[in-house]
DNA sequence: GCTAATCTATACTTAATAGTCAAGATTACT
DNA sequence: AGTAATCTTGACTATTAAGTATAGATTAGC
């Protein structure tokens, strides 16, 4: 019951360039990789998955970068966490277990189940409900936040 | 963000172990693998963690098997989560990050730790207040439960 | 004490996730 | 057109989780 790297990393990628956004700035994988403290490959990897998921959009070539697709109160969270690794019990298992017959009919799983779902709910609670939008701190915050960032240094960070 | 084998498994081999309870009855690695599909070398895996947990308790030889270590009612699930494979966000992403320095400094950071704590609170008040006693059926259906498991051959369930 | 049934422990293999590397494709600017 | 900055892709390695195998230790009952 983890959060994986990526749903860690893909929902930070996603703060910062709904930061950046503020400015009218596409961040580079540079960038992104410095301020998260993971190599770029990495960074590349993940901002793939986003891309594919259709957060985000890239512009290749001199004055590229990466932007939110869209605005950021239209990205839900769980959408986000669905598309960088899966819900919690996506594979479920009283449909299909490993492969094998249905198990449903034992009584055990099902009481089993309904506590993976009510756990389900409530998770989706919290992440359905938020948007992108919703952890950005506040406008003074973003303006502070965004004026830290210089040109090809790479994010200079708050501190 | 999913949940992981052994603690899918290893819920499961409790829940199985307070049903056999009712009828003072301990179950072998065997019966309990076949019941769960799972190898009986794998069961036993998971058992020694739910000993070590003092969840369950095992006796050798003759007659032996695994039984609970205490009363239903006493084990919450989110203990025994703990104990199968950890918490959501056990490895504080904002104190230690990967082994680096700390990055709670960084605003976006605690925008996202904030999220993933209120996850962890949705999480928690499922699987702290559910103990392993919420999760069997009523008295009747125990009964019927019980009396469908043969002695030597393994759990048959019911259907 | 012998035997069969049981758990225990450690090491091993396989599969999934995390993370890296290198070569290629696109674009802005000159 | 040339060049440097950028993203794109697929294959590769490393680490962790999942699952297996084997040999050993304990106990009940004869």
């Amino acid at each position: 019951m983890k959060l994986s790297a990526n749903e860690e990393y893909g929902l930070r990628c996603l703060v910062r360039l709904a930061y950046a956004g503020f400015e009218e700035r596409a961040l580079t994988i540079p960038e992104i990789s410095q301020a998260e403290g993971v190599s770029p490959a990495y960074a590349a990897k993940i901002l793939r998955v986003l891309r594919k998921g259709g957060f985000v959009k890239a512009a290749r070539g001199k004055e590229g970068g990466y932007t939110l697709a869209r605005p950021a109160a239209s990205i839900r969270i769980g959408d986000v966490i669905d598309a960088l690794g899966g819900r919690l019990f996506e594979s479920d298992f009283c449909d299909t277990h490993a492969g094998q017959a249905p198990i449903c009919t034992r009584s055990v799983d099902c009481s089993v189940r309904s506590l993976w779902r009510a756990v389900q709910v409530a998770v989706d609670q919290v992440l359905s409900k938020t948007t992108l939008r919703d952890l950005l701190q506040n406008e003074e915050e973003m303006n502070s936040w965004v004026r830290t960032i210089p040109g090809a240094n790479g994010l200079r960070l708050i501190q």
